[in-house]
DNA sequence: GATGAATGAGGCTTCATTCAT
DNA sequence: GATGAATGAAGCCTCATTCAT
């Protein structure tokens, strides 16, 4: 589950396309994506039509349809792109790192500041989902799990190292992931006070006060080596 | 656009109706919103036709637009009822009660079961504030801040009062209200290993632990004699 | 099966409509699907627009979807409509007649004028019966069939009182039936060198001679008193 | 499927094609028109996309417009080619045999096997024949009346022979295509009660009853040899 | 000669909104 | 005040046809 053995960008399982040739179809199918992740971000999945899409991914609507099942198929692939970069990136930003403490914030911040560069796509994920038939939606559930995973792991290493106290490791993956996707989903209000890097202290220093152990309030300096 | 002759709590002041009853006018606008809530939070805005809503509400569809501009005014009005719910649940909940902390408490815990209550409506607000022009989304905004406040005095009260150490009072306002609206959105999830008072411990447990002082250890116990 | 129980012109069960007043329902979709046999008889089904059905009908195209449920739906009525006025003519036109070989003839020749009134209907069944789905076909069989037993009890009464020679009533029916609608399958060569009247003619002397016994050919001179 | 490199049975002359080579062409035509008339009988012209018939043709949407100039010319060569087979297969049934009455009921036999064979081809023929503008469809009727010609002159041998009466020989003979056509156009009601030749033998039964002279009924027993 | 990706016009259908009753 | 039939503007999607390779 940590470093991806499929290439970057890649977009789910190829649902059965008209068209042959394999690196086509991925890259006409990133193309649209993204051209779609700018749409429905920007005015709403309901708001944009395929036309739109098309438009902006400079293709015809027909071409659309040779490479997704349907509307619905568009934004599925277009939340999945932003769940996936997710996956990607936070394993990305850790390598190298073997302090637990040091990998947990490193992870923590990571996250935010992928959020942060795809702020309106991850608002997309939270209001489009519903609009997706059961099946899809419990796909979409499925990669935000794993991504939690990535977190959670974190965690749970702190804990086992003895730094965090003994504490529901889940529950505390939730409340860093609703932390992280916070910064988007209240972008309007938050960004008036705080920068993402202020943001992302704040949260590292509330969470951390919730969740250290004497141990780990002995090792926290030799963290933060710069500041305080 | 709103232009409340009187109490704030008020659903909406009559956008302009063309029907005199003023009595007539808040039950009718009651009764559809109600419906209109029940439809969106189920199977999403745009999935719900004004049929629909006019169906469940017991109306005529011609009906609806002598007591509500467009769609979106059925939206905006529905979201406002959910916010509406918010403001005045969790100051009922904390009448008589004095001590700074149990009103923190009950704040918090209050919160998270008018969002257990109302959890569709609850993401509703969040799928769906997005589709309404500018102007109207800012009315949401506005009586959410105030939502806000309320929780936000209650972490005040127990900063001034010396049990929370110096925090960042908005800060922690914005991760206890995500921290209750959480339960609604990841709900398909947490319901799999938390009730809705299990929930609640956890997570004042957690918060607290990350805002205490020394002197609000000490009085803790005070404050859960049932328990530990 | 004689006289219909039902009144005249109704058009099936009427399938689930949104509109509740039902004798505005029987004239709508009497009204639509007086055009859509014109239309689909002269262009054929997939060559008419649901558009060129309301224009002609002087409604709109989306009123057309308050009582059809889709474009196969009008096609399934139109072609029924046009078996129905077979089940309401030919009984109608036996009404005082007694003599078997009388009501045979006269069964048969209003077959072939309701066929000549509705030639372009007729034509209509045979080629867009297909584009029914299975369901929807088996609907119109079954119509056909009923007709079918108005011109086979005829056979039937000819047989039992011994003016048509033992034989297959429901062979004889079939090669009738297609008699009939014959005239308006080839109409475009049959026209050429017989009116209506004449094709009735010549037919009835053909299949006469195939079908009549000894006793038959000897009554046959009371049956056709002002000719021959 | 027929091979007659020339006369004038040849499957339409290419109305223009893009390719030179004549052997190519006819072979491609053929090929695809095959294709064609499999699609087209079972699902219906307008239900069959050009990338349908490509693909069972194992050929490339593109080459189709290569050797036909659109989807109405495939429609026009795959009704030809049905009637076509009518042509050819009735004279080569009737080689050999001289007595009149023998080749009337060979050549109606082969006509209904003919049909039999390919079902649904001929039902195809009447369906979609409407969907081709007015010259084409002239094509297939005048290619429709040589094959009734065929009928005709075994009717007007006979007649001339005496061993039929005097009767209206294209009369007859339009009764006479009928009932090979009804075969495919009642298929799903007559194939429950009769196999082909059953068909085959009831028909020629009540047409020679209608149409025998006093001499043909002598006659008859020497051609009936095996039976009665 | 053959391919198949790409185009874009046009069809069916839905649904917010109006208005005569 | 209330109804619900009617409208018509879009939107999604299909598919015949073309053209660069």
């Amino acid at each position: 589950m940590r470093a991806d053995e499929k290439p970057e960008g890649d977009l789910q399982p190829p649902i059965k396309t008209r068209v042959a040739d394999a690196a086509l179809v991925r890259r006409r199918r990133q193309q649209i994506a993204s051209a779609a992740v700018e749409l429905f971000s920007d005015r709403g999945y309901y708001r944009t039509t395929v036309q739109d899409v098309a438009d902006k991914a400079g293709v015809s609507a027909g071409l659309i349809y040779q490479y997704f099942q349907d509307k619905d198929d568009i934004l599925l692939v277009a939340i999945l792109e932003v769940i996936e970069s997710y996956r990607t990136e936070i394993p990305a930003s850790m390598v190298g790192l073997s302090d637990p403490l040091v990998r947990f914030r490193e992870a923590v911040a990571t996250y935010c500041r992928v959020v942060d560069a795809r702020r309106e796509a991850t608002v997309l994920a939270y209001r489009s989902t519903k609009s997706l038939p059961a099946e899809r939606r419990r796909l979409i559930m499925e990669a935000e799990t794993e991504t939690n995973n990535l977190i959670a792991e974190c965690i749970q290493a702190c804990v086992d190292s003895g730094l965090f106290r003994q504490l529901d490791v889940e529950f505390v993956t939730y409340q860093l992931v609703m932390f992280a996707h916070s910064w988007a989903l209240k972008h309007w209000r938050l960004s008036r006070k705080y920068t993402i890097e202020q943001y992302i202290e704040q949260g590292l220093s509330l969470y951390m006060a919730a969740c250290l152990s004497q141990a780990g309030w002995r090792h926290l300096p030799s963290v933060l080596p710069g500041r305080q």
